[in-house]
DNA sequence: CCCTGGAAGTTTTACGTATAACGTCGCCTC
DNA sequence: GAGGCGACGTTATACGTAAAACTTCCAGGG
């Protein structure tokens, strides 16, 4: 037999339509006797009832549906805050369905045909946003993750403070007695890596007799070996500590500085950024900054839902945290 | 105002809302003058209308939604499973939506709630599988990938050769000298496992003079770092050659062989298995075999849609090929 | 005895779309 | 000039649900 609708259970149990799905919706207080009301649950149990969503999304107007949108999936960060979004959904009843990396779905789709499921609202991660001219004009209510705090095009924004996250890298540096740095800069436009560059300027102008330089790299652990060579290599001062934009990156820098001859950490400290997978998979493990990246999920489908009930969001950047590992150690005398 | 309907854009266009359903439904030759057509899209393009997918999905009985159920999206094998599977179903119209670990979504959750979207069909890994019960009995279209061939619960299976692999990287130790090893096998019941598991037995069976210990493992990088420290410093014949069911458990047997003071690869060979991410991130790179993972996803996604038009999909298994990078040389004389 | 009001339902309607079924007109054929 | 037929539409209906509006019955108060 076909799936069971309401109309099933109602004739099963002897009653309307109406009734059962004001059993089922428990709003029957004062409208259906309450072994009426037994019967009715019974009877869709029975029939192993389960509510047509389209038609049901059809009759509220909404889906109870976010859509996420990341660059990719494959970095886990990102995968992180998909879990953390899809948990949180699920304790207020929403669904959350992804829309990955336009890259890796071919030609600039329309995120909004991509995701066959209508929606309710938009989470958008600071990265993605860039690709995302169709988000305006869409007018649905818009969280953005890790972004500029000032833009105005969003309802709502959950961020990391990832300014002080590299301060914590960079004094942790310096207090190993690091004077000489370089910063590998992941070499894309975005808010969060701009808030990073500043911040290791910021810590370093306070800090006397230091040098640093920065040199562009790809987020990709294979062709970031390549620009830390370079970098490495380059007339000029020798820097003794490595910043890095992210895991990715130290990791290629760790095996750049290997095969220059440089011992990481005896010879050259390294950090990352993200606290990945990877950072305790490489040896040596890398010294980084935890983000709270299943807290961002959460965060946004929080400020989501409370941007559907029609209020405000109050934004308060989520802390980021030094985790000292096995990548860095004093300066070589 | 309120999102147009299809009804607007009839107004706008001077005619009834069967012709604009026709049109935009490419179904008007013969219906519908060219004329007319041209005015019903123009109408529509300049309202900026959109189809209500929930009214769509509800008169037409079916969503073109496909819910993928997988272990873990930071396993970044099955991001990629993810990503195949979704570019495929756009090029289908189809869209897919997550079903992900239900340790991170609390308690165990109906996967046909949480997918708020109606479903026409399942994609499951072999991995989250025996966490599906709820799999029974919904009747859906259901497609299983990496799983066990003569399953028959199954319409469809997209396997990978992952014994073919094993083959390969277990003749490439032996070509390269090696004859004692050691197989750090994934804890987890698993088709894909016991797969793998047979796979070096029979090769090592056909082989004169060698020797193979099992001993079990968690897929971590952190935590098989001491099953493999156990399993080497164990009583007994040592191994010269470490076979791990995946590249985390390679990453953990790498650092836990260089704390024991074993180098890799020249006291010790190591191999993974999945080619991660992590592979080429690690230091040396990882001896491993490569999964094509988008494929998987899109043969997951295809084998679905011709299961959907009524077809029995055609199985093979897909290649894996061996990759070898710098965890492996032979055997210290 | 009539009137009010609440309990326990039912009938009806609307959501937006796709399509089957039904008109109407003009032209061509026999 | 009757009949047919293709082009160009329109009208009507169904999908499954939620909820507003309506009905019926009965108890209790004045």
């Amino acid at each position: 037999m076909a799936r069971p609708t309401s109309k099933d259970v109602a004739r099963a149990a002897g009653v309307s339509q109406a009734a059962v799905s004001l059993v089922l919706g428990d709003k029957w207080r004062g409208r259906v006797s309450g072994t009426t009301a037994d019967r009715v649950r019974e009877a869709a149990r029975h029939l192993g009832y389960r509510p047509n969503l389209a038609a049901r999304n059809l009759r509220l107007g909404r889906t109870r549906t976010a859509l996420l949108v990341v660059p990719a999936l494959t970095n886990d960060f990102f995968a992180r805050v998909y879990t953390g979004a899809a948990r949180k959904a699920a304790e207020h009843d929403f669904g959350v369905v992804l829309y990955p990396s336009p890259e890796g779905l071919g030609p600039a789709k329309d995120p909004f045909a991509s995701a066959r499921a209508a929606l309710d609202g938009v989470i958008a991660s600071s990265m993605a946003a860039r690709t995302l001219t169709a988000l305006h004009g869409a007018d649905l209510p818009l969280v953005m993750l890790d972004s500029d705090p000032t833009d105005p095009t969003a309802g709502a924004h959950v961020n990391l403070d990832v300014a002080d996250g590299m301060r914590q890298i960079t004094e942790h540096l310096l207090a190993l007695g690091h004077r000489h740095f370089l910063h590998l800069a992941a070499d894309i436009d975005s808010w969060t890596f701009a808030a990073r560059a500043r911040a290791i300027q910021d810590t370093l102008h306070a800090a006397p007799d230091t040098t640093l330089r920065t040199a562009p790299a790809p987020l990709s652990t294979t062709y970031s070996r390549a620009a830390a060579t370079q970098a490495l290599t380059a007339p000029g001062s020798r820097p003794t500590a490595v910043i890095c934009d992210g895991d990715t990156i130290a990791a290629g820098a760790c095996k750049a500085a290997r095969r220059l001859g440089l011992r990481v950490p005896e010879d050259l400290s390294v950090t990352g950024f993200d606290d990945l997978a990877l950072a305790t998979a490489v040896d040596p493990e890398l010294t980084t900054v935890h983000l709270p990246a299943e807290r961002v999920g959460e965060r946004g489908m929080e400020a989501l839902t409370t941007l559907l009930d029609g209020h405000t969001p109050t934004g308060t950047a989520l802390p980021t945290q030094l985790v000292i590992r096995d990548s860095t150690a004093p300066p070589p005398s």
